[in-house]
Order: C-alpha cells, then structure tokens, then sequence
RNA sequence: GCCGGAGUAGCUCAGCUGGUAGAGCAACGCUCUUGUAAAGCGUAGGCCGUGGGUUCGAGUCCCACCUCCGGCUCCA
C-alpha cells in the first residue's frame, strides 16, 4: 500500500503498516522522534494501523507547540498521573482522564480524601516514572475480555466505560498500569519535559451532580521545561487582568458580606456603567425600542403563570407583604412584567412589533459556589427586551437583534461565539412549536452567514435561543447576548393581537439581552481593555497637574474649560511631587495628563498620554485631538 | 449545593511547634514648592471573618456558620 506525504510524494509500506511502521521507512531519527500521526488530517496513534492511499504527516516531538502534539503528550501525562496515584494509594478508583485545553485531568475515588499538600507527593512520584521511564503499549481486546478484566480489577468506572463506549476496546499499558483508553498516546515517556500538577476539585462522575463526587486532578505538561514556564507566566499575566483585582486597583466597584453577590458601584464604576446605559438608550432609539418600568414584585401567581415558579423557584427570592396576604417575589427576569404590559389593553396587528426594552434590577439567588466577581452575581441587571410580533415577522426582528448585537460587539472590537441551543427536556410546548421557532433561529443564523455551535437541550424552557459567548482573563467562557424565541409564554398569559382576519392571534415573543448582564459585561470588557478603557469609557478622561501651588488656579480654570466641552476632567493637587502625581494618574489608566506650570499657556499645554507620548498642543488643538478619541 | 483552599490595617502581605499583633503602599500632619512613573520626617490606623469550645493563656488548636478563591453542577 502507498501513503502521501506532507510533500506530495508517495511512500510504498507493507499492508496493515503503522504510523510508527512508516516513520521508521523514513529514517530512524524521525521513528525516535515521532508522537503523533496525522492521517487525512485525523490525528491517530503511531501503533495504529494506515489505510492506503491516506495522505499523512509525522508530528513529532520538534512540533512542540501543535495542539494535537500537546494533547498526546498531556493525555499520555495524565496515564503516569493514575499510575503514581494507584501505587501511592491503594483502593483507589480510577474513573477518566483526558487531555483539555492547557493540560489535563484524571478523575479518581480515593478511599479516604486527599488534600492539596498530597499533590507534592504525587507530583514526586510521576518525576519518578518520568526519571525510570515508560513506554506505552497498544492492544486491542473484546469488549467482553475488557469488562471481565475491569470487574476483576474491581474497577467500577471503566466497567461502565466498556459498556457505553463505541467501536473496538483498546488498552495503553505503561509499567504495570494499564487503561482502557482509545488513546493515541506517545510511545515513551522521554517527550515530557516539564510537568506540573495544578489543582485539585471535586468533579460529578460523567458531569451528572446526582451520580458519585470523584476528585480531579488537574495538571499540565510540555515538551520543554521553558513552555511551561512561559504557561506559568501567561497564567499570572492573565492574574493581573482579572477584573476582581482590577476593580479595586481601579476603584470601580466592591463586594462586601453584607449582601453577597450584589456589587458596591462606586463613582468610577458607575461612569462606566452609565455610558453603557447611554449607549442602550440611543441605540435602542434608532432601532425602534421603547422603554418601559415594570415592577420588581409579582405574586407567586405570575411566576406560576410564566412557568418560572415550576423551573426555578429555588432561585427566587420570597417576600411577604405585611398582613401576609399572600406571598410575592422579587423577579427573576422582566418576562412577566413585558407579558402583563401587553396584555394590559387591545392590540392590533398594526402595532406591531412591540419592542419594549428596560434595563432593570433582577435578584437571582444563586447557589453558594457559582458566584464570581461581576461575572456571576445575584443583584443582575440585564439590557433586556421583549419583542411582541407577527409569525411573519420574526426573521426580521431576529437579523434586527443579530445586526444589533455585531454592532455592539464590533465597538468594543469584542469578538463573541455564537451557540444555538435547542429544546430541553424539561420544556413547554409540542415538537412542532419547537421545530418552527428552532428552524427560524438557525435559517436568520445561515442567512446572516454566522458561524455557530449547537448546544442540544439547552435552550430555555420556552424556546430555543441564541447565545454570545465570551472567554475571560482566565480563559473561562462565559454567556453574554442571548436571544431567544418563544411561543409558550405568550400562549400561559393568553396575550393576543387582533390580526388583519379580525380574529385573535397569539403573538410570538423574542427575549433579547445583546449585552447580557451589565454586571458581567463590565467584568469582561475590563479584562479585555486590561482597565485601560477606550477614552470615551475612561472614569476620569483627563486630570491637570498643576506643577506647584503658584499654578493652581490655572490648572482649575483649565479643567473647567474641559469640562465644559463635556470632558471628565479634574485637577491633580499639588499635594505630591508632580512626578508622584503623574505615576498615580498612570496606574489609574487616566487616558489624558495635562501638567501645567511656569512654561504653560493656552497657547501652549503639555500634554501626556496614558503610556507616556508627550506633546505640546494650544487649547484650541487639545480640544480637537480630544474630539478625536 | 458538592470537592479542595483561604479570610490578619483601606490595599498587598509577614506573623515557626499556643506566650503582649508587624512591614510596605495608601491616609493624615509637618518640612520641601515641585517639570513627566515613587521627596524627607512623623502620626494614626486592628473584635486577626462570626459564634462556640479546649487552655493559666488562642491570630495560632478543635467544632459550627459566613464570605471569598480554584474547580464540578447550575445559569430562566
């Protein structure tokens, strides 16, 4: 049989050989060096066996920054991470362990817990392996020969992991360890050169939280001891991004005990979040939004109503009114609101759309764990509409959200992810609902030309929707935008228009968040400007410093002019040495610095940007360049 | 909610096997009157997350709770 190389000719090797069997056809140096073969672009194990006439490429291990070259290696990895956790702990379960994004994990059930200390001696002990070496064998055996080999083991997971796996059973065996594993794995364990063990959590057994809690282990590893330093110092550089730390280097917002996951705004932080606010309000004009207020709290019959009390009452606050005539709570979301505000009066099918916006304070009480800074709070707050249309009118209104959400993502040069997610389990409505609102989400997605992943069975209750997603500093991925289609809650709050036919018709709604949450929003535009905000953002846009005593009435005469041209500008006492002060208005990200004294005038300003470029400029021409950023 | 960590001054952190709570920055005061990333000296600042316990004595040991951090699950 022949294979195709890399460069287009052809290699002849004996039927049935390997992607080892072909390295070692093309010298012995490349067969040593070999991790990985790609073949027909599908990565697969060197041991496995070629088909003629597939088109191949050796990776080895000079490729040591491919992504399939790293997985290989950190999959092989978390195999020694098993093996060094059985021999030190005997009664341990092993469950799985992939390679993933920056490293690997193993999942494993320890007979008695472990703690973090206890990785040190883990990590010693796979130095060890590395130190003795280990070679990695391939075999392939019946799926009946494999299940009798786990159970004899007494190892429950991978007994289950033959039954529910596809296609052949493979085995890896390095040392005396040996995994059910599909693979590819290296051949031995000389590639690895730095390895690191990273953390410890407890991780659901196939991500189910009703099955068995296991402990992962997380590690990483490289083919050179410099990429994982440079991993290491990426991961701290990321640190220093993290809008938690951020917001109170940059006094924008804070925490506190008092009322867990509901931040503290402060004046500089409100800048921020008013500008948003600003840019909604505009946006929202010209796109034929109106703006409404609905109330906070609805009695539990509404939440009945909207579906919501059967999802997510244990997410909800619950107040009584005094007298405990009945018992209301604070919402979740503005559905209900929108759904009670349509149906307040007759509507005709010639006012369509509806397009009620409000950006107002929602209270979701989530569970104790999963908060996190801005980006996942209790006290949200959501640049929220619902649009109340015609079935004909929807693909319209949903290119009108989509056009709405690149424009918005586009100004901030903010590239977000597109997923489409489809009916759930636990949802409302018949298969035909959903086939309809699912096919008009994925034909406005084709038509518009975005690319986009599906999430099966995550869409809401009431409908499928379009999510934006965005990766934090640390690299977690995070919703932002959804838009969402729904032909159930209009149906439970008997809304209807009347339409051309003079009959009633049940309007279709679509619940849009293009920013998400304004919390998270700002979280994430943090780190992704690292606090050094565009300067129509920036809190404080310009400070004046004026060198000494002498000069500050100047400087305050200054700074007035630039604020009455609409600038946030204030005025830098001379408490400090002008070099202090100009260091402060640096670590602040102040995007503008005007530092006056003897030599300035309104003919002539000294003016510094954030990052140090010096110039001299009139009044008349800082005021132009500012109109200008 | 679950697994693992951590909570000490406004911020960043030190405080060993239990023996009177510390530094730098920030704040405040005084001196200096400043020229593009840190002037000098001084002062003040603490229920050591909260509540219980052990002990002659607890920041330190034990228990419970709260909050935060890394994950898991969840995210209308």
């Amino acid at each position: 049989m022949k294979v195709v190389l890399p460069d287009n000719s052809e290699l002849e090797l004996p039927a049935g050989a390997t992607g080892l069997d072909a390295a070692r056809a093309i010298g012995p140096k490349l067969a040593e060096q070999a991790v990985l073969v790609r073949a027909d672009g599908a990565v697969q194990d060197l041991r496995a066996p070629l088909a003629d006439g597939q088109r191949i490429q050796l990776l080895t291990t000079r490729d040591k920054d491919d992504p399939d070259a790293l997985a290989v290696l950190r999959h092989s990895s978390a195999h020694l991470l098993a093996e060094a956790v059985r021999r030190l702990y005997p009664g341990v379960k092993i469950a799985i362990g992939p390679p993933i994004e920056n490293g690997f994990y193993y999942d494993f059930d320890f007979p008695e817990p472990i703690r973090e200390e206890d990785l040190e001696r883990i990590e010693a002990e796979i130095r060890k392996e590395l130190a003795e070496g280990r070679e990695w064998n391939r075999e392939e055996i019946s799926r009946e020969e494999a299940k009798a080999r786990f159970a004899a083991e007494d190892e429950p997971f991978k007994v289950e992991l033959v039954d529910t796996a596809e296609g052949d059973i493979s085995l890896y065996t390095q040392g005396d360890f040996t995994d059910l594993c599909r693979g590819p794995h290296l051949q031995n364990s000389k590639p690895i050169k730095a390895l690191k063990l990273t953390g410890l959590a407890g991780a659901y057994w196939r991500g189910d939280s009703t099955k068995p809690q296991l402990t992962r282990i997380y590690g990483t590893a490289f083919y050179a001891k410099d990429d994982l330093d440079a991993y290491l110092e990426r991961v701290e550089e990321a640190k220093r991004r993290d809008h938690r730390r951020l917001g109170v280097q940059l006094d924008l917002f804070h925490l506190a005990d008092n009322s867990p996951g509901s931040p503290f705004w402060h004046p500089k932080g409100m800048v921020i979040w008013n500008e948003l606010e600003d840019l909604r309000r505009r946006e929202n004009l010209r796109r034929g939004y109106v703006e409404v207020k609905t109330p906070l709290l609805y009695d539990v019959q509404t939440y009945v109503t909207s579906g919501h009390y059967e999802n997510y009452r244990d997410n909800m606050f619950f107040t009584h009114s005094h007298g405990s005539e009945g018992e209301f709570a604070l919402k979740p979301m503005n559905c209900p609101g929108h759904m009670l505000l349509f149906g307040s009066a007759l509507r005709s099918y010639r006012d369509l759309p509806f397009r009620y916006a409000e950006s107002s304070t929602l209270h979701r009480d989530e569970l104790g764990g999963t908060l996190h800074g801005l980006l996942r709070v209790k006290h949200i707050t959501q640049d929220d509409a619902h649009i109340f249309c015609a079935a004909d009118q929807i693909e319209d209104e949903i290119f009108g959200c989509l056009d709405y959400a690149s424009f918005l993502y586009d100004l901030f040069a903010m590239e977000a992810r597109f997923e489409l997610s489809t009916r759930p389990e636990k949802k409302l409505g018949s298969d035909e609902e959903w086939d309809f609102t699912e096919a008009a989400l994925r034909s406005a997605l084709a038509k518009r030309g975005i690319e986009y992943v599906v999430n099966e069975g995550d869409g809401a209750f009431y409908g499928p929707k379009i999510d934006l997603h965005m990766t934090d500093a640390l690299g977690r991925s995070w919703q932002m935008g959804t838009i969402q289609l729904d032909a159930q809650m209009p149906q439970n709050f008997g809304l209807t228009y009347m339409g051309a036919d003079n009959r009633e018709h049940t309007p279709y709604v679509i619940h849009r968040a293009l920013l998400g949450s304004l919390e998270r929003f700002i979280g994430i535009l943090t780190e992704h400007y690292a606090g050094d905000f565009p300067f129509w953002l920036a809190p404080v846009q310009i400070r004046v410093l004026p060198v000494g005593e002498a000069h500050a009435d100047a400087g305050s005469t200054l700074c007035l002019r630039l604020r009455d041209a609409g600038y946030r500008a204030e005025v830098g006492e001379p408490t400090d040495t002008i070099g202090k002060r100009i260091r402060a208005a640096e670590l602040e990200k102040i995007p503008v610095t005007i530092v006056y004294g003897d030599r300035e005038s309104d003919e002539s300003l000294a003016v510094r940007e954030r990052g140090g470029a010096q110039s001299t400029l009139s009044l008349a021409a800082l005021l132009e360049k500012l109109a200008t950023l």
